[in-house]
DNA sequence: GTACGTGCAAACGTTTTGCAGCGGG
DNA sequence: CCCGCTGCAAAACGTTTGCACGTAC
């Protein structure tokens, strides 16, 4: 993905495009799917040469969050994974390596139990842990 | 259930009696699924007058937690919830109250993937967020 | 008596926030 | 020019830890 295609995603989800945002964006969004946390992202960044600050990482992370260019995944207690692939799929965790990765589509099956009345469904997590 | 069931099943998970573990698993163990986390039961102790420190309501937990009393359930970053039903079950997680449920046993049918050679399920964890 | 639990406060890692300054539109 | 993003530091939050004291066995 070239940095034309990525000022023109961020144009697209009315994001103002700073020197930063790119920074994180041409890492984020270059393939199919990716799985970061602030810090992941922030170490990946630093050792490439970017100058960006930790806090800007996770402003820019919620960012993203909130106009829908990621998604969260709620993995473990105590640290934000963040995904790149929008599509409703569930996700593989390696308790060994820390990796995260996705579960091919139709891999799981998953049929919904009828819910509380005036609910409806927020988000759907499926993790399976291995180790 | 009454102290002395308390005490026997405290026994038989080898873990000592004290004044502090007593206050909490008479809270924990009394029917059939409770879901906590330290905040949450460390206010209703002291609330009903219980003297107990929330570091130690912590220690307790993670020590429940070692011998087997009780499960992990990852809801959101940030907050461990503590579960009280040890069999393998799914659960449902009401975004606007705050509120963590079980879902009934096959209200959910999950079919795994083949997984990586060398790895095992270490654990599933299947929560469905409504709002 | 000894090993282990407790309470407190302080440390910890992750995430958010307040504010002065910079920079995109 | 103005609004909003950035960086930093500091605060906030949930959780863990170190240590002196107390208590179960």
């Amino acid at each position: 993905m070239t940095d034309v295609d990525i000022t023109d995603l961020l144009e697209r989800f009315d994001v103002r495009m700073t020197r930063q945002r790119m920074a994180l964006a041409r890492r984020l969004f270059p393939g199919p799917s990716r799985h970061v946390t602030a810090e992941s992202l922030h170490r990946e960044v630093s050792s490439a040469g970017g100058s960006v600050s930790l806090a800007t990482v996770y402003n820019t992370l919620n960012h993203f969050l909130d106009v829908g260019l990621l998604r969260e995944v709620t993995v473990c207690s105590g640290q934000s994974w963040f995904d790149t692939n929008l599509e409703p799929h569930f996700h593989l965790y390696n308790e060994a390596t820390g990796e995260l990765t996705d579960l091919p589509d139709g891999a799981v099956q998953l049929k919904l139990p009828p819910l509380p009345d005036g609910t409806s469904v927020a988000r759907v997590d499926v993790v399976i842990r291995i180790g």
